[in-house]
DNA sequence: CGCCGCTGGTTAACATGTCAACCAGTTCGG
DNA sequence: CCGAACTGGTTGACATGTTAACCAGCGGCG
């Protein structure tokens, strides 16, 4: 009764995932060695390098990467001790925190994100055509919509 | 200097980044609440499971799942526990042990599998033309050839 | 034989993620 | 204005993954 995948299924299916592990771990074990950030560092440091004043509420920048707040609340502590950012009191709601980059935090970021552009380019985006990566966005969102679709995302 | 990534690779990037993570949550979600497995004791029981005896040295399903052996060692003692396997001491070589799945953990991988297919066909597989699987696969083996290439694997 | 390096496996210590409970401030209906 | 429900955020307990150190058995070579 089953419709068990067949041979192109599989190669398609289980290609993807380990492509998907391998590229991750090649991409977290450059962040660390060279700047000694890890993917989750890097992608907190990207956000809030990207605003204007360097600052963001925690659930925005919860949001932003799709992090539960428990998760982002731990690592921002740990990021804190390392001097990447600071959390200051919230002006205008006084339960909130605000959290700001450092100088260390945006230096770091700065220098880590063109060579990590390059490994991105060099794993993976400048191995495809035009086709291939037209292909990939036409899937993933296919794919994304579906999900949606599939899990109840709780909300409204 | 560097070459960042403009909208149509960004786009593509980021959807393959997300998608992967949807779905992997998506699959794990499904398993765990339905037959109270986490993927990765899905996979541990598949592959004992495809064995003629349901056995396996822990050396081969590292292999098979490239994990590292403490991470290996420590989930086995935790699905130990659980009576999903057992460990038994290996005949042939005296360091070393046996690890054999239970008829609880056989029963739970053949309740689950054809549900976790059913649900990768649902949210992935039976949404791809046969272009795009070709497509799909023809991009992973790039990449992943890419991968070992960039990395020292190790080895030889 | 007997030493030495390699291999299979476990363990301890630590980094990271999840879940549930909690606290305090905000908001909104009456 | 007041209490109930909601929101932003932190914390503690626990699950899982990583790293390094370790132990014991295997096997090759002098």
């Amino acid at each position: 009764m089953t419709r068990w995948l067949d041979d192109r299924e599989q190669r398609a299916w289980r290609g993807l995932m380990t492509m998907q592990d391998d590229l991750a771990d090649y991409l977290e074990r450059q962040l660390r060695t060279r700047h000694g950030l890890s993917s989750a560092d890097y992608q907190v440091l990207a956000h809030l390098s990207e605003e204007p004043d360097g600052r963001l509420r925690p659930f925005q920048l919860g949001r932003l990467l799709h992090w539960e707040k428990s998760r982002l609340s731990q690592h921002l502590s740990r990021m804190e001790k390392r001097d990447l950012v600071t959390r200051e009191q919230c002006e205008t709601d006084q339960r909130g925190t605000v959290v700001a980059i450092t100088p260390k935090g945006r230096e770091l970021v700065e220098a880590a994100a063109p060579r990590h552009v390059a490994d991105v380019r060099e794993a993976f985006i400048d191995h495809l055509t035009e086709a291939e990566l037209r292909t990939l966005t036409t899937i993933s969102d296919k794919v994304r919509q579906r999900l949606v679709s599939l899990d109840p995302p709780s909300g409204t």
